[in-house]
DNA sequence: GCAATTGTCTCATCATATGGGCATGCATCT
DNA sequence: AGATGCATGCCCATATGATGAGACAATTGC
């Protein structure tokens, strides 16, 4: 058993697994895969697994549709995982709920709308409308981005209190210096006066710091103890998005929010400013 | 290798596994788990396991973010499950080079647009654009339905030799008796002969057979040996779905499905009419 | 052509998961 | 309110089931 430490992975943290770790090694090799190391050498290099090991579980993973096998070209993830995302997302009654507004917005917006949540100091795009003016954004479905480098995480992190601000600020920045084509976040002093703009306004934008080329408008949705449970927002190309439209579009994007934090039991007399 | 058509809805019990019934046995609970089956009592009488077992089980899978736990409350799909689906679909080259096309014809139809591919016996939704109109499909990323139910499913059969159009006729009727409100296809006779009148136009139409209120326009996509890979569909409700507009609309949908086919290495003219 | 990688199989070994049992605490029923 | 059912969490002896080395065949690529 792989007692010593030789494993370097990404799990920063050692589990002292009590009783599934044949389960725990099956799921590290989903994850090795959508990690995008499909050849055999390679996985079983990673998880220090022998290479018969490997093959079994990796043909069970393929039995059962998790995987998908090109024989002598690699693994790449399998259908069942594309269905049970997709019933991850049915089951989470956020989505469903949100879904209408979300719809609406597009609608009315033409441009793309995500829905994301917050997941450690990420936010987790729950759902994703494309827009429909022929722009591409690289956005999916369970894709995860730093909190402050997006309007959407933007949004989430009015709901956090002030001091955790700097924390998730330096870890987006972290990020921007090892991604090249990332722009640079605005210097902190602004930054922080800026969220604490929008937190009075309840909407927050995104200024072609995420992605150059594309502006945002967020707005957060709160659950029914007023906590940020989610958050909605607008993309677009900057020709679509002058400064005047995006004033424009706060109070709309907040509204559909507000429209899916009420379906959620959120009463908006509790907060007339002022968060939390 | 979807030869033989002998996969039931659920595989009960088989038992030649080779060696990772702890595995098997774990992924068996994300599917549980996907059915709806979210108590401990239900997923132990399920699948036959112990409360201990199970409990470790689902433990190790909530540890790790396949499933989320609601204490006392129950089980459900995980966010992990989420990303990997996310993954799986972006490892697909297909969904990602058909993205632009779709959105192309979603914009300019207005309307619901669909993409899926042939597993078993049944459609599996790869990619999804809502339309604009307002009306919501409950289809999604993920999803299945019965080849012969849905004009995606049948556009995808018109790749297949016709000897086996018979077989998935009847599978999707057994499902439209098991489901009270579900129409019934049409007598076999005529849906045979439409689908021959489609295989010569190279799109395919539903007239409100899967759902009642909703119409649709399909045409396969084929891969470069002229197989057929995929299917594209614009879909919507009646009104705005006249037979005039469907009958603009094949050769609009035939062409985005070609278009995609030649991302594929499809060329065209080696099927200047008639297939296979 | 050769070399490297992958797929398929067997088998003895022992590490691994098993599942029964029991204690605690939450939730729902009457 | 009280009471029962159910979920959770832990221990531990057992044998079941996964392990990993090895050998060979099939395939790709150079």
């Amino acid at each position: 058993m792989d007692d010593d430490g030789s494993v370097l992975t990404e799990t920063p943290e050692r589990q002292q697994v009590k009783g599934t770790q044949t389960l725990l090694r099956g799921l590290a090799f989903l994850e090795c895969v959508a990690d995008g190391v499909g050849d055999v050498k390679g996985i079983a290099a990673r998880l220090g697994t022998p290479r018969s090991t490997t093959h079994r579980m990796l043909s069970s993973l393929v039995a059962e549709g998790y995987l998908h096998h090109v024989p002598y070209k690699g693994y790449l993830l399998g259908p069942k995982l594309i269905a049970l995302g997709g019933k991850a997302l049915e089951q989470r009654p956020l989505v469903a709920l949100a879904r209408p507004h979300l719809e609406a917005l597009a609608r009315y917006t033409c441009d793309t709308v995500h829905l994301g949540v917050i997941e450690g100091a990420e936010v987790f795009y729950l759902d994703k409308i494309p827009g429909t003016r022929g722009l591409e954004m690289r956005s999916r479905v369970g894709y995860r981005m730093p909190l402050a480098s997006t309007g959407l995480g933007k949004a989430l992190m009015l709901g956090l209190p002030r001091n955790r601000w700097r924390a998730l600020y330096d870890r987006a920045q972290e990020l921007s210096a090892s991604v090249p084509d990332r722009p640079p976040l605005a210097p902190w002093p602004e930054f922080e006066e800026r969220l604490a703009r929008y937190v009075g306004d309840g909407w927050s934008f995104d200024l072609e710091e995420n992605e150059i080329g594309i502006r945002c408008v967020g707005a957060p949705v709160r659950d029914i103890r007023n906590r940020v449970a989610a958050a909605v927002s607008v993309a677009s190309a900057v020709p679509y998005m002058p400064d005047d439209r995006m004033a424009e579009l706060g109070p709309i994007v907040r509204a559909t929010a507000d429209a899916i934090s009420k379906e959620l039991g959120w009463t908006p007399e509790l907060t007339p400013n002022g968060p939390r």
